[in-house]
DNA sequence: AATGAATGAGCCTTCATTCAT
DNA sequence: GATGAATGAAGGCTCATTCAT
């Protein structure tokens, strides 16, 4: 009985450890036998458990999510629109920015999306749902509407692209572009940018959106 | 059968088939052995002209920075800034999205995001450099100011982001995202929500920066 | 078919083979390629076992210094010193001349002198200090002194020189120069001709040495 | 007529560098890539003059013993065997320590000796032949014989191999074996100490030679 | 006569995967 | 159930050589 558990273990520091390699390193610059040295395995562990280097990745995702995605009940309710949606972006910016076992998930996020490896097709929008429906909820309670039309859907990529880009961006260049060194402050001040600028983004194609429908 | 060409024939077939490949399949998955293949040209090739793949991966970059990248007179002068700006996203954003095969460098210049390899930093700044003045300036007169401080710096990176974001992801996922398929139309809509999007953007910290200053 | 060998059977014959090659054609000519083939191995064999050609290089020299060398206690105590001279000279040129294939170390030895590798400068004094005290007694013992100055490290040279130099020149071109085939018999009064010859001339320069000092 | 003068011009520069590179690398190691970018030639040049590497390998040892080998004359006649020694040792050593043109002779033929090429065997005996007469010349004169048995070989091999040995090694080896750095004064002490030394060991064997003789 | 473009054979190394135990 | 030994396919690079001009 020991020894299944013993399976399980080394089954779970290989997903841990695929975790971190991959997001720091992306899919090709992982190597199995790093992944399964972190782990205090042999190199023959990764066949063994997953049968590829392919699945494991999988899978990894899918424990990267489940162990450290963010967490559901990040936005305060009852509070204003506004607060909620400065809220939702301080949260997320502070989780892509800090270091920590909650930024694989965003990491590995990222990298998918540069480099589409196609194997993680199956399980990458419902993974994404959730956030999804916080985000936009908050902009309808923005713009007053509860439907999802096109203008919804602009912002929430507005609002996601420029917190996104935060991480798209390595460090050196992100310090060069705004010409000074990251602190948490600047974070911060980015933040409270974002949420002001996207704020007013919301207010802004809201009018254009009414004007529309009065053509209409 | 076409032997002994001038030397700057094979040269360049081979730089554009690196474009290509290294744009299709990022750095590491590119085989030089597939550009030289494209190129009809020898494995030795890429050796004979440029040293090693890191050498061509650097020259690459700059030969589809040439070739293909956003020509330089995008924004017509004497307009209202808030002309200019919509202008300015209108043409990176159609630039992005149209190229076809032909939008090496955005390609390129994403895969180098999110993987960077170290192997073009020299470059880098000098590239990006013109159409970062472009877009400060706009933004500066927007605001109304001549002054590059922290604000300018942010409105500049909330526009990026939201331009460059419509290539970070794939066209499939972002179909999904906005529940219809990409079209010209939808192209050009998009245009139009992130121009005025950020234009009430600007305006919106243009006003907190304003408030800043009176207490100071 | 003896798969899954100890592990450090394989290993010790990819150090055999090594020894081999690299002592037939010298560093630069030895295959990776050959030595795993004649070590019954695989092309990635020496990889698995020692990274690199590199490191297999150095650790062949180690496995041939401790395999192959001339054993430690060559020359009986006791008896006087030119007799210990007689047999260190003897048995050095033995060991050169005789050990056939077994000669691994001194031919690496050569190779590295006329080709330094720079590989195994860590290891190389540590391995040769030991047969250097042997020979530097033996002469402080015929000078009467217990000094190391400059005229002790000469006379090693000089000795040490025309031993070596019976290996450094290729079978045929001694032949040549000796006008007769080599033979035991030959080689045994070749090392009588040098110890002979080193003998008097060690006398020699001590009266040289003894001279200099009374003048000073 | 201008033209076959540059042919030949060129094939001597090509000569030269090639005595450079030889030298300094080695057969192995000299690339003729470098060789040609040395004697301002095309890569192809060493092909259209001389067929091949190994052809221009043998015709740079001829050109280097033709250009620089140690004169005929170095050695002054009408002295005493004693005074003949020790200047054909001085002018042998100095030839070998010290870099310059005159040194691309010994550095090949010191090369070759450690590594065969097997591609100058022909001419090797030749080439060598006048100086040892003179070597031997004076060995006979100071054992006072004319014949060349073994005794006189024995000789001449102790001398020189105790000369070529401080070119074997390398200069930090040497430095470490003497303790002490290389300077002019301890090449010169080196000097006169392998001419006292060896006329020493002459004498001796002189001896032993007599005596065998008088059994006989 | 001489050159620069182009080639191909071969080498070292990497790495995911397999297999006997 | 789990491991360490062993493999093979493939990649980047070197370099002497060839060939059309």
């Amino acid at each position: 009985m020991a020894k299944r558990e013993d399976g399980k273990v080394t089954r779970n520091r290989l997903l841990k450890a695929a975790c971190e390699v991959f997001a720091e390193r992306g899919y090709l610059n992982a190597k199995v036998a790093e992944i399964c040295r972190r782990a205090g395995a042999n190199v023959a562990a990764v066949n063994y458990y997953f049968g590829d280097k392919d699945t494991l990745y999988a899978e990894a995702w899918q424990y990267a999510f489940n162990e450290y995605a963010m967490p559901e009940s990040l936005v305060p309710e009852h509070t204003s629109p506004e607060d909620q949606l400065r809220n939702y972006i301080h949260s997320l910016i502070q989780n892509f920015m800090e270091k920590g076992l909650q930024g694989y998930f965003t990491r590995l996020y990222l990298m998918e999306l540069a480099n589409p490896t196609g194997l993680i097709q199956n399980s990458w929008h419902d993974m994404i749902k959730p956030r999804r429906q916080k985000l936009i909820g908050i902009i309808q309670k923005t713009l007053g509407i509860e439907t999802t039309d096109e203008t919804v859907l602009f912002c929430e990529l507005s609002i996601i692209s420029q917190c996104r880009a935060l991480l798209t961006i390595n460090r050196n260049d992100l310090e060069y572009l705004l010409c000074q060194p990251l602190s948490r402050n600047l974070i911060k001040r980015l933040a409270d940018h974002i949420a002001c600028f996207s704020l007013a983004g919301i207010r802004a194609v809201s009018k254009l959106r009414s004007e529309k429908e009065e053509i209409l």
